[in-house]
Formats: C-alpha cells, sequence, structure tokens
RNA sequence: GCCCGGGUGGCGGAAUUGGUAGACGCGCUGGAUUCAAAAUCCAGUUCUGGCAACAGAGUGCGGGUUCGAUUCCCGCCCCGGGUACCA
C-alpha cells in the first residue's frame, strides 16, 4: 500500500475547503485563541520555503487549540501596497493592482497546497478600498488627537486647552497651536531621494554605505513637505508597555534601545558678554567640574548670536560643509572629529570660570537641546576631541579601584574614565558646591538639587525615538485623506471615505520629487462650495500604514459601517500568539503598537497592547558551496560523493558552506517542488523537525526525505488494518502512547515542535516493532499525529470508519496512572562516573539503597577496598559513591 | 565600541534547567532481499586503544563552585543579529 500523498492531499484540502472546516464562528461561549501570522507581501516570486515556517507553526497550534476546545481565530491576508508593483508597473505599464492581484492569487494557491487551516472568509488585502477606508480613518483620528502628559494618554484634539495667550493672539495662532499638539503632522522634512530612480526612498532602502538598494546609486538629502507622526509623545507608554509582553527578551532589548530613554539634567551655562543663556543636556551633571569647554551644533539656532565677528567667516563655512553632509558622512568621519572655535565663552555654573564655546558636528540637533557641555576627562568623544584641539582636560572623577597604570593616566588628563569613582577637583568656594569623595549616584543627585535651587537646571528625561515619517512620495499606497486649499488650509476629507487611488497610465515620479498622483489633474484639484480651490495631498502612506492594524480587521473584515464590531474586538483581543519574523522586531512592531495605544486612548480598542505573545521563527538558509581559494560554485554543478562535493566539470573538491538562498548561488528552494516531490504533510514536517523554531537553520533535503521516510513508515503501517486489532493493548505500546501524549501537547504549547516529532516517531518505531496496536491506539495516534500531518492524520481518521474530519476531535488525554512506576532503573556513580546501572523500589530506605549498591558485584571493582566517604542518593534521580 | 543570541558526533539537532551527554533524523559501515540497481528491512555508528569484555578521553579555550557541571560563577576566543558620535 503506498503512501499516495498526491491523491490524499488534494483530496482533504478540498474537503475542508467544501465543507468550510476552518470557518470561526463568532461563538462567545467558548474561550478564544487569536494565532497571527505576520502576513506576507506578495512579492512576484511567490513562497519561498521562509513563508512556510512560520505558518505551518501556527497551524499547528491553531489545530491543536481547536482540539482543545478553543474558538480559534487563525486568518490570512495580504500586505499588498508596496514599492516592487509599482516599479514593474513603471517598467512594463501593467498596473500595479493587477500585478498585485496576480501575485496574491499565485501566493494564496500556493498556501493552499499547505494544507494551512485558515478562515479564507476572513481573509483581507491592504489595498482593497475597503480597508483603505478604515487605514485613512484612523489616519484622522491620529490628526485629531493629541498626548496629554498630565493624564499620560491621546485626547481627541477637540478636549486641547488653548492658553489664555494664544487665544488673545487670534484664531491664526489657536490654529497653529492646536496643529504643533496633533499626533500628525504636515511640515518639511529631509527624505532619501535616488536621483537614478527619481524617487525617494525609505530609509530601510538605503544600505549602510549610503547606496539606494536597488540601483546601487548612491541616495541625496532633499527637503520636502512630509507627514509625520509624534511617536515620541508615546515613548514612555511604549518603554513600559513591554514590560508585561511575553516576547522575546532581544525584541524587548532593542525597542527599547530604539527608544532610547535616558535620564539627567538640562544646565544654563551663562554666555559671556551676551544676555543669554545656553541650556545643554547631560546626563552627567556630577561632571559639571570637568566641563572645559561646550559644543553646539551646526544647526543650532543660538549660533549666529554665540561667533564673535572676527570668527564669522569659518563658522559659516564649517556650518555649511556640515549641512552638506548626510548624517550618514557625519558618522562615516566619526573617528575623526572636526569642529570651530566660536569665540565666544561661557561660564560654568559650579566653577564660574569661563569655558570656550565651540560647534562641531559630532552634536547632533535633533536630540537633547543641540548643545552640549563637554567633560573629555570622563567621556569618549569629548576626549578626543578636546585631544585634538588641545583643550584642557580636568579629571575630576578618581578610578581609585582601577589598576594603577590606568588610574594614573587619567588623573593626568591622559586617558579618558566613564565608570565610577570618587570625585576630586569638585568643590567650589565662589559657588558654595561640594561633592568631593562621593560616588557617582550620590554626586548627581547633589548637583542637580544644587542647580534647582538655584534655578539654573533641572532633571529631565530624553528620548531618541524621532517623529516617524509618514509619508512617501508613491502611487501604490493609501492616499491620504487630506486637502491643501490655496489659503493654506489643511482639511480632511472624513465623510466620504476612502479616499481612492485615481487610476493612472504612467506611474514615474515627477522631477521635483513629487509623487504619481501629482500628475492626476482630475484627481487632484477639488473646489469647495465657496469655490476655493484645493488639491488633495499627492503623497500616499507608507508599508508600515496597512500593517499596523490589519490583525483588528480579520475581527470583522467585511463590516462597512464601522472599523470593526466593538463587541467581537472585545472577545477576540488581544492577539494570543502572533509569529513572524525578526526582522520586524522594531519597526512594525513599534508602529503597530502605537497605532493600537492612540485606539486604546481614544476607546476604540480594549488592550492597551495588541500582542500578548511573540515568537520570532529563525531564518532558513541553504548549503552553498566554494573552492578551496573561496570562489563561489552554483548548486548544479555540485555533486556529492561519500559526503565529499566535487564539481562536475573540474572535478576539483568543494567546501560545504551555509549561505542565504539567492538566485547567484542557485540554491533557491521553491516549496512548490518540495510539495510536489515529497508531500505537503512532509514538506510542514521538515520545516518544524529542523530545529528550534528561532534558530537560523540550513535547509537539506535529506532531511525532507527523512520526514518523509516516517510518514510513509506510519502510512504503511497504521493505514494496513492488519495492523489494527481488538482487545487489550501491549503494556509496553500503551505506556509509551501515553507519554508520547503529553510530550506532543507540552511540545506544542512550548512551540517545540522538533522534539515533539521525535516523540511521533519513536511511538511509531515501537508500534512497527510491535507489528500490531488497537484501534483505539492507533485513533489516539492519527489525533496527535493531526496538528503536523492534518492531511494523512484524517486519511487514517476516515480509514477507522469515521465520517467527520477530525479537526474538532476532543485532544487525548493521558491516563497518567498507567505511568506510576514502583522501581527506577538507577544510575550508579562512584565520584560522579557512571559505573552501572541497579533497579530499586522507588520506597526502599536510604539504608537499604546503600546497602544494595553496595552489595552489587560491579561495586566491588570501583570500591577497591575502599571504604565510601558518601553516598548521594537522590530518589528517582541518581546514587553516586564518592571515594 | 556597545547591547542581545549562540558554540555539543561526519551533519541537523536532543538532554525533564545541577543528576546516565549524544534522543530523533540524515549520512556512513555491514547484512538480508534482488540477475543487478533503486526502494525496503535488520544490525552497528562520539573519539582513542582492543577481536572482545572493557578502559581512557570528551559539550569552543582556561580557571572555579559542587558528591556530581553541556547546565552555575570568573576570565578569554570564535560565529550570528541589532545598533552606532543620542551627550
Amino acid at each position: 500500500m503506498d503512501y499516495k500523498f498526491w491523491e490524499i492531499e488534494p483530496r482533504w484540502q478540498a474537503y475542508w475547503e467544501e465543507n468550510k472546516t476552518f470557518k470561526t464562528p463568532n461563538d462567545f461561549s467558548k474561550p478564544k485563541y487569536y494565532i497571527l501570522d505576520m502576513f506576507p507581501y506578495p512579492s512576484g516570486a511567490g513562497l519561498h520555503v521562509g513563508h512556510p515556517e512560520g505558518y505551518t507553526a501556527t497551524d499547528i497550534l491553531s489545530r491543536y487549540k481547536r482540539m482543545k476546545g478553543f474558538n480559534v481565530l487563525h486568518p490570512m491576508g495580504w500586505d499588498a501596497f508596496g514599492l516592487p508593483a509599482e516599479q514593474y508597473a513603471i517598467q512594463t505599464g501593467t498596473h500595479p493592482a493587477v500585478t498585485t492581484f496576480k501575485n496574491c492569487d499565485n501566493f494564496k494557491r500556493q498556501i493552499k497546497t499547505l494544507g494551512l487551516s485558515y478562515d479564507w472568509d476572513r481573509e483581507i488585502n491592504t489595498t482593497d478600498p475597503k480597508y483603505v477606508k478604515w487605514t485613512q480613518w484612523i489616519f484622522t483620528k491620529l490628526y485629531n488627537t493629541w498626548f496629554d502628559y498630565e493624564q499620560g494618554k491621546g485626547r481627541p484634539i477637540s478636549e486641547l486647552p488653548i492658553p489664555e495667550e494664544i487665544q488673545a493672539e487670534g484664531e491664526a495662532a489657536v490654529k497653529e497651536y492646536i496643529g504643533k499638539k496633533r499626533l500628525a503632522y504636515y511640515d518639511n522634512a529631509q527624505v532619501w531621494w535616488c536621483d537614478n530612480c527619481k524617487t525617494v526612498c525609505a530609509n530601510e532602502e538605503v544600505l549602510t554605505d549610503g547606496a539606494h538598494e536597488k540601483c546601487g546609486h548612491h541616495v541625496i538629502r532633499k527637503n520636502l513637505k512630509q507627514w509625520l507622526l509624534r511617536i515620541p509623545h508615546y515613548a514612555q507608554r511604549l518603554l513600559e508597555g513591554l514590560d508585561d509582553l511575553d516576547w522575546p527578551e532581544g525584541v524587548k532589548d532593542m525597542q527599547k534601545n530604539w527608544i532610547g530613554k535616558s535620564t539627567g539634567a538640562e544646565v544654563d551655562f551663562q554666555v559671556e558678554g551676551l544676555d543669554q543663556q545656553l541650556r545643554v543636556y547631560t546626563t552627567r551633571p556630577d561632571t559639571l567640574f570637568g566641563a572645559t569647554y561646550m559644543v553646539v551644533s551646526p544647526e543650532h539656532p543660538m549660533l549666529n548670536e554665540l561667533v564673535v565677528a572676527d570668527k564669522q567667516e569659518e563658522v559659516q563655512q564649517y556650518s555649511k560643509a556640515a549641512s552638506l553632509k548626510s548624517d550618514l558622512d557625519r558618522t562615516e568621519l566619526a573617528k575623526d572629529k572636526t569642529g570651530v572655535f566660536t569665540g565666544r565663552y561661557a561660564i560654568n555654573p559650579v566653577t564660574g570660570l569661563p569655558i570656550p564655546i565651540w560647534v562641531a558636528d559630532y552634536v547632533l540637533m535633533g536630540y537633547g537641546t543641540g548643545a552640549i557641555m563637554a567633560v573629555p576627562a570622563h567621556d569618549t568623544r569629548d576626549f578626543e576631541f578636546a585631544e585634538k584641539f588641545e583643550i584642557p582636560i580636568t579629571c575630576i572623577l578618581d578610578p581609585k579601584d582601577a589598576d594603577a597604570e590606568v588610574r594614573e593616566q587619567v588623573l593626568a588628563g591622559k586617558a579618558c574614565w566613564t565608570e565610577d569613582g570618587a570625585y576630586i577637583n569638585s568643590s567650589s568656594e565662589k559657588t558654595g558646591l561640594d561633592i568631593n569623595g562621593l560616588n557617582k549616584k550620590d554626586g548627581i543627585a547633589k548637583v542637580i538639587s544644587w542647580l534647582e535651587d538655584r534655578g539654573i537646571g533641572h532633571a529631565t528625561t530624553n528620548f531618541k525615538l524621532r517623529d516617524w515619517l509618514f509619508s512617501r512620495q508613491r502611487y501604490w499606497g493609501e492616499p491620504f485623506p487630506v486637502i491643501h486649499w490655496e489659503d493654506g488650509e489643511i482639511s480632511l476629507v472624513e465623510d466620504d471615505l476612502p479616499v481612492t487611488l485615481p487610476d493612472l497610465q504612467k506611474f514615474e515620479p515627477g522631477e521635483g520629487g513629487e509623487s504619481p498622483l501629482a500628475n492626476a489633474t482630475d484627481w487632484l484639484n477639488v473646489v469647495d462650495e465657496n469655490g476655493r480651490k484645493g488639491r488633495r495631498e499627492t503623497n500616499t502612506m507608507p508599508q508600515w500604514a496597512g500593517s499596523c492594524w490589519y490583525f483588528l480587521r480579520y475581527i470583522d473584515p467585511n463590516n462597512d459601517e464601522q472599523i470593526f464590531d466593538p463587541k467581537l474586538e472585545n472577545y477576540w483581543m488581544p492577539v494570543d500568539l502572533y509569529i513572524g519574523g525578526a526582522e520586524h522586531a522594531v519597526l512594525h512592531l513599534l508602529y503597530s503598537r502605537f497605532w493600537h495605544k492612540v485606539l486604546f486612548d481614544l476607546g476604540v480598542v480594549s488592550t492597551d497592547e495588541p500582542f500578548k505573545r511573540l515568537y520570532n521563527q529563525g531564518m532558513i538558509l541553504a548549503f552553498a558551496y566554494e573552492t578551496q581559494t573561496g570562489a563561489k560554485v552554483t548548486s548544479d554543478l555540485v555533486e556529492e560523493k561519500d559526503g565529499k562535493y566535487f564539481h562536475t566539470q573540474t572535478g576539483e573538491e568543494l567546501r560545504q558552506i551555509v549561505a542565504k538562498m539567492s538566485k547567484s548561488l542557485k540554491n533557491v528552494i521553491n516549496p512548490d517542488d518540495v510539495v510536489e516531490k515529497y508531500g505537503a504533510d512532509s514538506l510542514r514536517l521538515y520545516e518544524m523537525f529542523m530545529g528550534p523554531l528561532d534558530d537560523t537553520k540550513p535547509w537539506a533535503e535529506n532531511g525532507v526525505k527523512g520526514v518523509f521516510g516516517f510518514l510513509t513508515r506510519a502510512h504503511r503501517f497504521f493505514a494496513n488494518t492488519d495492523h489494527i486489532t481488538e482487545g487489550e493493548e501491549d503494556l509496553e505500546v500503551l505506556k509509551l502512547l501515553q507519554q508520547t501524549i503529553i510530550k506532543v501537547g507540552d511540545d506544542i504549547e512550548n512551540l517545540k515542535f522538533n522534539t515533539g516529532i521525535s516523540a511521533l516517531m519513536v511511538f511509531n518505531n515501537l508500534a512497527i516493532k510491535k507489528g500490531k496496536v488497537t484501534k483505539a491506539t492507533a485513533e489516539t495516534f492519527a489525533k496527535i499525529l493531526s496538528p503536523y500531518a492534518p492531511h494523512l492524520a484524517e486519511e487514517l481518521w476516515r480509514l477507522y470508519g469515521h465520517k467527520e474530519s477530525l479537526a474538532y476531535e476532543p485532544w487525548p488525554v493521558a491516563d497518567e496512572s498507567l505511568l506510576v512506576e514502583d522501581t527506577h532503573e538507577y544510575p550508579v556513580s562512584f565520584n560522579g562516573k557512571m559505573r552501572f546501572k541497579l533497579e530499586l523500589a522507588l520506597d526502599l530506605p536510604a539504608k537499604e539503597v546503600e546497602q544494595a549498591v553496595l552489595s552489587h558485584e560491579l561495586a566491588q571493582k570501583w570500591l577497591d577496598g575502599k571504604t565510601p566517604k558518601k553516598i548521594i542518593y537522590v530518589p528517582k534521580k541518581i546514587i553516586n559513591v564518592v571515594l
């Protein structure tokens, strides 16, 4: 009897589809479980083997949870806006919608051949106008929300209190004031522009060396009017929210670093000869005594005033040069610090002494106050700068616990010390402050309170997180529901959503950095009832927009009246498990959390955080081959002999390496081919058997053969009714079956699929060895196999006479009483080295255990006539004789 | 530089979190079947020595704690990911 997966699998896939086996009812009587995959961008290349890894994992858990009695929401959809379809349109004239439709269709076909239990009635597509409508609706909410720092939450803009002095200035001032509070705003921003492609590109499309990933040309900065979102207002909430999430620590750390909270103080320095203060931000106010100079960023608003007459030209030149450098170039040159003295001095508030003010591009305008106090003895950057420009370096923190040589260097100002120590040179009779002898923590506290008492500084917090650039000069994205009127007013389209994309013939962006939408004149120009002329926003939203909230739409995907029914949202949210690639650790997951928190504050959603548990699947790599000199050889030119690899043409022996799948190495694995050759169940099983879900691991065809062999043997045994008997089950089989039920279930809950499969294999091996099992055993095996290999399991279930799918059969409960043992086979060690095994009754008193061990015939050899010093006896674990 | 992961047979990986290191699978070796091969089945397979029983070594390296360490602690080396003048 052959394992005809090519007949079995399509048959069951058709059955599930016809019977809507996996349609998810909104049945509130059952406990819910929401299992989400990161939905794919449907590229023209189709599925690669990385996709089914996460999808199979969630599918196994979904099937398992259904059998455990949960109402499982397990949907799939398409993140279908994006650049490739638009680039393709520019090249071929094919409308992105056409390409997108085709690609989604192909993805869906491929996914369906894997036997994944999605509820396809909930399928969504971010490009669907019915979906875009609600993406735009959320944008209008962002625009009409401000963040109330007192309450720590977002509130409707209508509730924003307007200070009297603003009101007094008139309507324009009020509008401006409100505009500065909105979570979405329109302003000048710098973007990356590729002059070769005539298009802007997203940050993530710019490689670290400043090249555009598509064409390799260097991108430049361009200043364009842009939409931005004030995500930093939620920085503290986004940071705190991480604490309660069951997420990989690495992802939480990355988000924490990205948010970048730091605490310190702002300090005002009196500028000599001007009636002005220069405000700096520092995390180390305790090192004020060591501040021997100051630096302002080249973009600092006070710079012009600060520069003395005969330094004007030099400084101007420097600032101009700095502004031409991109951030990237600035970091590139990080090793070599540059800067110019402004000729101006400020008074160090704790010493009362003047210190020079420099301008240097290692200080960024976008962080803190754009100005710093420089403490070269205790900050590596300041140290480098001071050494280069021969500025005094005053050590004020004695590294008393450091080794003598280092300490001497630091004290002499010849090395930089950033760790803790005891203050020296940190008192001033003139100002009355003295922190000598204190440690870092106490020093910071004392200086801050001293500054606060005098009104020249205060404790404060800073975040690295910046405003989110939320627009792209693109066609294939969500249009903004926004009209710019000729009088400068901006208004939202709120009543007539969605604003749909106009049909275009040409998709090239405009010369001046405008979106292709600027060419759609009919669509573009609008006139209001008073004859006022306006222009629609021509930017579109970035791809993140649709993916920020898609998990909410699955809950009620066809609702045209509301974004979703709140009753349903309340039942289904939050997402219980979210699986996807680690590449989204920061951006997608942070953006999503941000939107979700805004929606939560506005009462739209019922949970503060969207994703309770997150798990990242690892990347799947492939073997590749290279010659002894390191030249890569494409996989079609490699043959294997006796575990070694040779070039088919030159005969040269090759080295096997692990690399990313790539067209150039010809080592890309197409899931379609695997399904055709071994079947979907084998593909699923192998993807899970390769190793831990979150590991990076190489694809090996022999591994697929291995799991295929397992399914073939399982089929040969369990699908042959000659092997299925009536009556009592063999005790060994029965015991192992109970253990397997427990192991497989636990491993699914813990996402340890590789060892779960191993347990199924072990059981299969025993059953085959025994030659027969009872029908009850065979049915149980089919059930616990079913999350992994659902097609084969359904086939067996049907064979055993059942008419219905086993998808909702209760998960077997192990009879643990069968596993209770009254003896245990102890490994007996001498000095920690296992020497022999000894079966003993569990209730044997310790004394008798020792007796039994020492009187064992093999014990004499290891005792070697000595008397044991001690005998360690750990019941049910081990016996160790210490000599 | 900084922050996270991770180093276990020829290979992918197990090991109940301090208790028999190498489950399961691949590969390899031998055997059965076959005219032969593929497929399948059976046996073996960490390394070293030995026909064998068995003995010794062994989880990146060097120390330490412990009756006992892949697991805990200290100091290194290597690999992968993230981040980068954030004051």
